[in-house]
RNA sequence: CGGGGCGUAGCGCAGCCUGGUAGCGCAUCUGGUUUGGGACCAGAGGGUCGCAAGUUCGAAUCUUGCCGCCCCGACCA
């Protein structure tokens, strides 16, 4: 992408709305724009990192085996009569009429939906498991929204619904999102630990939250600092076979979120010095609730022995929009955002310091070709700007890479290569650099 | 939803108390000089001062109502 053609609308200032830095920084990037209390447009930037951590998270539930579809984000509220909690959600669930004066609502979630696709279509033990998902546009109407992305009304979930035959394969796929979780959250490099936690409206007796430490937390946690070292499971982690001994090695080291502390087991369990008692960001929930929904709704599903009972059900969601403000959270300095690489919305920035110049525009355009050709998604400010506005716009929006290119370096035949996470830049021949960059590398 | 605060150019703000020609910095545009870490000089454009009613000869400024937004708290992916 050349910059001269997309839309990036810095600010060298930060707006005054902002309190917390991922909300600042995400602002001042130019990656969203607030139309309203909680909700934002997701500009250009923004958009291409949404759009990264949805695919990690795509690749892993279905690596997990989760089928995904989509669901819509209109419900009728008949539909959430059946469930009981029409009534029961209270004003965060945003009502409206048709022009018919049907009753709808915009989806919060969608557990009663699922039920009744479920209930449409599958009938006999031997269709299960199934675990379905989807990413969708969901609305609470919080009454304060705050921190950007991080507590808006608008938000974007990974909402995934499992069906089981009996409590004890629903456990067993609880076990393979509990997997899945711990890589999704990896990959996206944060330590997301999951927390024994309360189910909350969604109901159920099972459920762990998965929180990222960080100051600016809305939650307060208590965990062993033991936890932060447990190994996550490979690509390659067998979700076919026992996955017990990894659940149960970070289930034994204490982690819970404040509604669920027990301060005796935690003093009795956890070593003095290990002790961490700090603030989280939730960014995702696992829930195990058995027939809370498939009772009422009457999704039952015939077993081997010929008779019909509920489905066993669970749902395990993520934050995918929050998640930009965790990681942001989690990964800055003073001069900007520091995106991790596999969310990074370009792989590397290649910089023109004289554009105009014969021979700096052809070496940008073709370290820019060549970028673009190992699939490295370069971005190209290909602007004549001047000074170090084009520096400090670079480390702003965190590119794992920067290409340097300028004439006086390129009178020696070198350019630089710097990296934005360590800080570290080498003076070196296009062609090094280029191979240096090239497909495969980091 | 309780408490507090703010709406003036794209962004950050002053002006309001004490009514009288709408300002500053950044950004934008033009011309020039420049060019290695948030350039310089000269010029220009851009505002129904959140909306409505009222008081007044006259309202950004005073009064009332409404709308929007932010912060603290209680609640929530």
């Amino acid at each position: 992408m050349r910059l001269s053609r997309f839309l990036l609308p810095v600010l060298k200032e930060t707006p005054a709305e902002a309190q917390i830095v991922s909300h600042r920084l995400m602002l001042r990037a130019g990656m969203i724009r607030q139309e309203a209390a909680g909700i934002y447009a997701w500009l250009p930037l923004g958009f291409r990192v949404l759009k990264k951590i949805e695919q990690i998270v795509r690749e892993e539930m279905d690596r997990a085996g989760g089928v995904e579809m989509l669901m819509p984000t209109l419900q009728l509220a008949d539909l959430w009569r059946e469930s009981g909690r029409y009534d029961a959600y209270g004003p965060e669930m945003l009502r409206l009429k048709d022009r018919h004066e049907r009753e709808l609502l915009y989806g919060p979630t969608n557990e009663e939906m699922i039920t009744e696709i479920f209930r449409a279509y599958v009938k006999s033990y031997k269709s299960l498991p199934l675990n379905l998902y989807h990413m969708q546009w969901k609305f609470r109407d919080e009454q304060r929204p705050r921190f950007g992305v991080m507590r808006g009304r608008e938000f974007l979930m990974k909402d995934a619904y499992s069906f089981d035959v009996d409590e004890a394969a629903a456990k067993r796929t609880y076990q393979r999102m509990f997997v899945a979780y711990l890589r999704i959250y990896s990959r996206m490099g944060l330590r997301a630990i999951p927390m024994r936690a309360e189910t909350g409206p969604i109901g159920g007796d099972l459920s762990h939250e998965l929180i990222v430490l960080a100051e600016t937390g809305e939650s307060v946690v208590f965990c062993d600092k033991r936890v932060l070292d447990l190994p996550i499971p490979d690509a390659d982690v067998d979700y076919q076979g026992d996955l017990t001994p990894i659940i149960d090695q970070w289930t034994s080291v204490y982690a819970a979120t404040e509604d669920v502390h027990d301060a005796a087991r935690y003093e009795a369990e956890v070593a003095e010095g290990d002790r961490t008692e700090t603030r989280g960001i939730e960014v995702g929930q696992l829930f195990f609730f058995g027939d809370k929904y498939s009772a009422p709704m009457k999704a039952t599903i015939t077993g081997p022995d010929g008779v019909d009972r509920p489905a066993q059900m669970g749902s395990y969601g993520v934050g995918v929009s929050r998640l930009l403000g965790a990681i942001i959270e989690a990964s800055h300095d003073e001069a900007g955002i520091v995106w991790p690489e596999a969310v990074a919305p370009f792989g590397v920035g290649i910089i023109n310091l004289r554009q105009g110049d014969a021979e700096c525009d052809a070496a940008c355009e073709t370290a820019y070709a060549a970028l673009a050709k190992a699939g490295r998604d370069p971005l190209y400010d290909d602007t004549d700007e001047r000074g170090g506005g084009k520096f400090a716009k670079m480390d702003l929006i965190g590119l794992p890479w920067q290409l340097i290119i300028g004439p006086k370096g390129l009178k020696d035949g070198v350019v630089e290569l710097k990296h934005r996470g360590s800080g570290e830049r080498e003076t070196l021949p296009l062609g090094e650099a280029l191979t240096k960059l090239g497909p495969g590398r980091p």
